[in-house]
DNA sequence: GATGAATGAGGGTTCATTCAT
DNA sequence: GATGAATGAACCCTCATTCAT
């Protein structure tokens, strides 16, 4: 029983429309470039009407960072916590989720406009850092510190590794809105693959002989 | 053996002046939010003398980039192939090198920048994926190969092994310009140290239990 | 004896309530600096609301001037007419009520109003001067001219007179209402005290020497 | 020898053409009302030029008022000072002078500009109290000083009076610019009559029987 | 009748670019 | 060539007014 007048019903799906038009356009041609009543327009609004839900352009940049970053990150944390096999095992799965749900859907891009435009929003900048950065850090930085001492993992610096685990994604994020698809993957891998292989790589090491031969 | 007078040495080093307040700018500002008669200023001319040497903002942007990107690729090349020892310290050397020579200093700021703008100046990507990007997969990849053919390295796939070399550089270099140095290189790690530390983790593998075990 | 049931009474009295709302704010803010959903708010209805009984900004204004000017210039006519005494104890009396009735209140701000709103409602001045100014000079002239016939007065001339006497309490309201109280009654003087001074200074003259000595 | 090429010629006018065609349209129509484009038009310039001068049509307002008024003050102080005669011939010049230079010129219309939009620049209102009304008030405060300690005026409180002598001044100066001249000066009086009748009441006083009789 | 979501013309301000000097 | 005054298109934001509910 949907008792909602269809004004009523336009005006809550409003926030949402204008944020998903800001998303698609921010990415699509940055901030600076992005003209306010293109998003409206793209929502579907005039220009005022933007102004009704945001008092600014900056203001409708941080609630879509916000929007679109917040939701993620948490649920990651979550999974980890109650896993039980080998931890070789958890990260390819971490990986993998992330890349599906976060990497290659609107938060991945997201990532990517904060860090283009933090000079211009140092506030959302230590918001990206606080709720973002460090959590992530935290939650691989556990895990590989987990394998470590049950033995899976060598003894290794913690936070290279971490670093070592977040860079290729980004990498992929980055040149894929930035360059397109074909330059990031090539050959005939999938960005899953690529992944896969670098995690393989990356547990295995390069040298033929190893370290304790 | 001219000398020319000091005028003269002025005009002549005016595209040069300009193209580094260019750079040094629109680091830090950005693009779009850099104006044109802060470029002139900060290179000691006047609003319209930029426009003598730069037909537009774009072009003036096009020139900076092309001129910051270009010349350190070539370099390393001519190093790698006369280079006979083991692989693997070669390529410590090199990324050593890179980090040293293009990602810490002008040239890593403009890939960032490029990967900001690339969207805007389509072309501007095209030549940044061409001179930079895959040059530097066929110096690393060759170098990989090498590494294979000769034994020192296991037969891991050639492209996935060059993107995990490439990203943590990348990662280093936005960071940088985006957050600021203290969220990049945590503990009392340089940003050197960590990519020592990075190279030997790739090398040698995160797990304890060697592959053949 | 019907007694309207509230609802209705809200409804009768709302022209009244969007009128004093009005007149508070555009003295407060000025007219054009006053958003007309602010005068809404500001008498407990929606912006649509306002529309349904003035159909425009500038109607709303004329209305709320009509309103406040009109009243009580008739009063004091009437009064003037039946008294017997002194004509400058008459006056004096006047231009006491006039202050605490007019000048301090609403339509001496209204006054105010109209004076800077004038150009932009030329019919609006014109009306002010038909309904407030003339009658005024009339009332006030009437009582002068009476005075010189009666022989209480000198035979001066009866517009500058009129003239000096409004002009001492324009000003007070202006300045009341432009740069606060401070400025107007220095010392210790109210501006009723001022005004009796400026009364008895005006029907004995600034001269030590009378004129026929 | 005019040496300046037009161009720099130019330059160096437009502050005052640009103050000069601010100073008639926000006279003409307000403030707000006034658009900047309007101003730049009138100056016969292009939008933009007006803020190569003034940073905001705020300031141009500030800059705009400053210009009008401070420089008539200073002189009328001046004349005073040196003045030797009866007070009350003084008084009437200084009245007659003030109408002509200020009253009825730039400054006096600037004067009204200045009330009206106090509210909106506070800081302009104190300026204009401390340069203009302060001043104002002691320099006629000390001519009636000055007459009073002469024996040629009587013992009247000071403050009410100099109220009396400016009051009608503004009166004249507020009613010409809102409400047009045919207004203000009924009969055939001209504005320096009246101010002349006025000022002779004001002497004499109203009253047929002086006071000491 | 009342509401307030939506509109879009309008105005302040910026800045890339031009061009007379 | 160099300059910087001038330009005006563009863009952000406001708010009087409308109208579906």
């Amino acid at each position: 029983m949907t008792t909602a007048a269809p004004r009523q019903r336009r005006k809550d799906a409003r926030p949402q429309e204008l944020l998903d038009a800001a998303l698609a356009l921010f990415v699509e041609k940055g901030f600076a470039a992005t003209r306010s009543e293109e998003v409206a327009a793209r929502a579907g609004v005039a220009k005022g009407t933007l102004y009704r839900y945001y008092p600014s352009k900056d203001e409708l940049f941080k609630a879509m960072v916000r929007e679109n970053l917040s939701v993620h990150i948490v649920e990651s944390a979550a999974q980890a916590a109650q896993y039980e096999g080998a931890i070789s095992e958890l990260m390819r799965q971490m990986m993998r989720d992330w890349w599906a749900k976060v990497g290659r859907g609107n938060a991945g891009v997201v990532c990517k406009l904060v860090m283009i435009e933090a000079r211009h929003f140092p506030e959302l900048a230590r918001f990206y850092v606080d709720e973002v950065i460090q959590p992530s850090k935290t939650l691989l930085g556990g895990m590989i510190e987990r394998g470590i001492r049950r033995g899976e993992f060598r003894a290794v610096p913690i936070e290279a590794t971490v670093h070592l685990l977040i860079s290729p994604m980004l990498y992929m994020m980055l040149h894929e809105h930035s360059f397109g698809t074909h330059d990031v993957c090539p050959g005939d891998m999938s960005p899953e693959e690529l992944l896969e292989a670098q995690m393989s790589l990356l547990l295995h090491g390069l040298l033929a002989t190893p370290p304790g031969t």
